[in-house]
RNA sequence: CGCGGGGUGGAGCAGCCCGGUAGCUCGUCAGGCUCAUAACCUGAAGGUCGCAAGUUCAAAUCUUGCCCCCGCAACCA
């Protein structure tokens, strides 16, 4: 059996994530999860949030709580979100597990002990005051090129340039606006990433043609400005303490960077999977040596995590020796962009997971953002786009089409499946279509060609409504009623396929689409992938069987609605936000 | 000359790798139908494919130069 691993990008624990987030990693991953489940592979999806760094404890301070506490609060609102999004993920983790500290120790250490490790000096912003180094970030001051009293020490937003926080004028601390100070020096574990250039490029190479080129592109330019090595240690007090038979305890008191222990915990996640159902080592099979080898790994992310994934981690998992698998389809997305402008997490700009869920049902922000994803460039939101697509497609293409069929049937064949007559050449000509169509259907999904599946999934639905004024029940039944039943029959038989089909995408219409013509026998979270012909698969109603018409089953988002909106979340288009 | 992505009818996109008289969705206009959520179906108008030069019998597609937009520059994650 064809075995699926998928894993999205971690969200970083504080904070609710916005919809520039959800469509660039988690959305993708799950409608490909659900696809995957469709068709009968064994798929394991897995997501955590991504709990450590510097961010977190500040805001931590912030809110006077412990940090452990704060990152639980957080990661109980994003599997909350999450579950509520229908985002079926086989475990959603946390990179703060005794799992992760376990794993990511063990890479620690095989990488020390293969002398991939190296201990370096740096010197590094020293705030006495706030009793911490201060990242770059953390330290604010005035540019020594433009004069900006509030450059920080990356980077100047105004003028642009990379700075350095030593060059910052009249230095200060982004925390408490301490003057205090200081470079120091401190020591850290430095990965040596350039010695494993060639094997990531004759990796890389041999991706050329299954990874977006947006990733290539972004993989082979680190590798073309070389790779430098890197710190995976910080000075901070959350996160995987670096253990004193590493470099003889020099290291005491500091943590493993993030990027270091977030991409483990994908591993460590399922760990936490197996240990949770009683697996025990299932975890391996995954992710090991030969039982791993007939898995299929897929990774999905925005543009931003793509040079960790295809340089950070792989080289940590190169670096260990031990034969762990590496990701072999990599799914990297451009930007959502919100009205013209970037969603902006500090500036609370665009739409956020919590948010979205109060105005409209998961399905219609799942619908609308996977058939729109920035797969080859960046897209952009708005509010007229959202509500075009929504009563397009979703009301008039798909929810009509149910309506239609069904309010007949009800009306003027008791709501009963009737089972007069034959297929003839009208039936056959869309049943040639529909596997056409299915095929093609299926061979999007399954290279995660979103757009592309979307867009034919969508042209199944109108083939729905095209048979049906073709066949026009509605006229036959005056004068050759067992001619009208045929076309009826056939209408029933396509909404029940349709919710088979559109299953992965929009789970929660696609259950209530398949409760109108006859009860899911499938359990909640899964609803199959139709495997037989489609001559087969739409003949499958029983003749007699009571069907339902529902109400309007998508109702149309109406322009005061869209009014609405747009002034509670505001955008370029609509003045100040 | 920092790097990457993008520039295709009013809007959003596909096509570009493997050159051969421009395709899809929305919107607009006209018609059909009346089962359905003023819905669905059919047809039409609308583009010298950012600009310029080159290669070629032929370029949206290959080459070179330029312009514009977005993002990223490894201690934000």
């Amino acid at each position: 059996m064809k075995r699926v691993l998928i894993t999205s990008a971690i969200p970083y624990v504080a904070g609710v994530k916005h919809l520039g987030n959800l469509v660039g990693s988690m959305l993708p991953a799950d409608i490909f999860a659900r696809y995957c489940r469709s068709r009968g592979y064994d798929t394991l999806a897995i997501c955590a949030t991504d709990e450590h760094g510097a961010p977190v404890e500040l805001a931590a301070l912030e809110e006077g709580v412990p940090v452990a506490e704060y990152a639980a609060k957080w990661h109980a609102v994003q599997k909350d979100l999450g579950d509520r999004f229908g985002l079926s993920w086989d475990n959603f983790g946390r990179s703060s597990s005794p799992q992760n500290h376990e794993l990511t120790l063990h890479f620690a250490r095989r990488l020390w002990k293969n002398g991939f490790l190296e201990l370096r000096t740096t010197r590094q912003a020293y705030s006495a005051t706030d009793e911490r180094f201060l990242p770059d970030r953390y330290v604010i001051g005035t540019c020594p090129h433009c004069g900006y009293d509030r450059a920080r020490g990356d980077q100047c937003e105004n003028c642009t340039r990379v700075l350095d926080p030593v060059d910052l004028i009249e230095p200060r601390s982004a925390i408490s606006g301490a003057r205090d100070i200081e470079i120091r020096d401190s020591t850290h574990l430095f990965l040596k990433q350039s010695q494993f250039a060639e094997r990531l490029r004759a990796w890389i190479d041999s991706h050329r043609n299954d990874w977006p080129q947006l990733v290539t592109s972004i993989a082979y330019k680190w590798l073309d400005e070389g790779l430098h090595d890197r710190g995976i240690t910080r000075d901070l007090e959350w996160g995987i303490p670096v253990p004193d038979d590493i470099a003889d305890g020099k290291l005491r008191g500091k943590v493993f960077y993030v990027w270091f222990d977030a991409p483990i915990e994908y591993i460590a996640a399922t760990k936490e999977w197996a240990d949770r159902k009683g697996k025990g080592d299932a975890w391996k099979d995954w992710w090991y040596g030969e039982p791993a080898k007939n898995v299929t790994y897929w990774e999905f992310m925005g543009k931003d995590n793509v040079p960790f994934h295809t340089v950070g981690f792989p080289v940590t998992l190169m670096a260990s020796g031990e034969p762990w698998k590496l990701v072999d389809r990599l799914k990297g997305f451009n930007w959502l962009n919100y009205d013209g402008g970037k969603f902006s997490t500090s500036q609370k700009r665009g739409i956020f997971m919590d948010a979205a869920l109060e105005i409209a049902p998961a399905d219609w922000w799942r619908y609308y953002l996977i058939a729109n994803a920035p797969e080859s460039s960046d897209s952009n939101f708005t509010w007229e786009h959202f509500a075009g697509v929504i009563n397009k497609d979703l009301a008039d293409v798909l929810g009509n089409f149910v309506n239609r069929v069904t309010k007949f049937c009800a009306a003027r064949f008791d709501g009963r499946v009737p089972g007069e007559g034959e297929y003839g050449e009208d039936e056959k000509a869309l049943i040639a279509e529909l596997d056409r169509r299915i095929a093609q259907y299926a061979a999007f999904m399954e290279e995660a060609e979103f757009r592309k599946a979307l867009a034919e999934l969508r042209a199944i639905w109108v083939a729905g409504n095209e048979y049906m004024t073709r066949a026009a029940p509605w006229t036959h039944i005056k004068t050759d009623r067992v001619r009208a039943a045929v076309g009826v029959r056939m209408g029933l038989n396509l909404i029940h396929q349709f919710a088979h089909l559109t299953w992965p995408v929009i789970p929660g219409l696609a259950w209530k689409i398949h409760e109108t013509i006859q009860p899911v026998a499938y359990g909640y979270n899964y609803i199959p992938f139709p495997d037989v012909p489609m001559a087969q698969a739409l003949d499958e109603l029983e003749p007699g069987q009571p069907i339902s018409a529902p109400d309007v089953l998508v109702a149309k988002i109406t322009d005061e609605q869209v009014a609405a909106w747009k002034a509670r979340f505001g955008g370029l288009t609509t003045g100040a936000p």
